[in-house]
DNA sequence: GAGCTGACAATAG
DNA sequence: GCTATTGCCAGCT
């Protein structure tokens, strides 16, 4: 509860991400209770362990596309992985929501 | 305690 | 669809 930190909430949705679906910043954001902390979402995922299995690469940005301002990051190997998922990507890099945005409750 | 940073979202041009 | 600007939140220095 309250002494788990905003990461941890984060990658335990993440982990429940299954696969070949994905998961929206905002999304996640909104199933913390804070919609509007989705920069603190991606941040979360920054500063993720590497002891922890968590499938970063199934959380995107609003209308399934990769950005990664970071840099550091590869969107080429994050489509890779989505692709290696089942996720199909469109031409411009979009991925379809209507089919692969993973709907979920906190009840699972 | 204040300021900065960051893998975003939404809006405007 | 792209770029620029603004707002939001949590952790770090």
């Amino acid at each position: 509860m309250s002494s788990e930190g905003f990461f941890e909430k984060v990658w335990r949705i993440v982990e429940k991400i299954p696969r070949g679906k994905v998961a929206t910043y905002g999304q996640i954001a909104y199933m913390l209770g804070n919609p509007r902390a989705a920069r603190t979402v991606g941040w979360a995922l920054h500063s993720m362990p590497k002891d922890r299995d968590i499938p970063w690469q199934r959380v995107i940005n609003s209308r399934g596309r990769i950005s990664t301002d970071c840099g550091e990051h590869d969107p080429g190997v994050q489509r890779m992985l989505l692709e290696s998922e089942g996720v199909k990507f469109d031409e411009k890099g979009f991925v379809d929501l209507r089919v692969y945005q993973w709907r979920a409750r906190m009840d699972e």
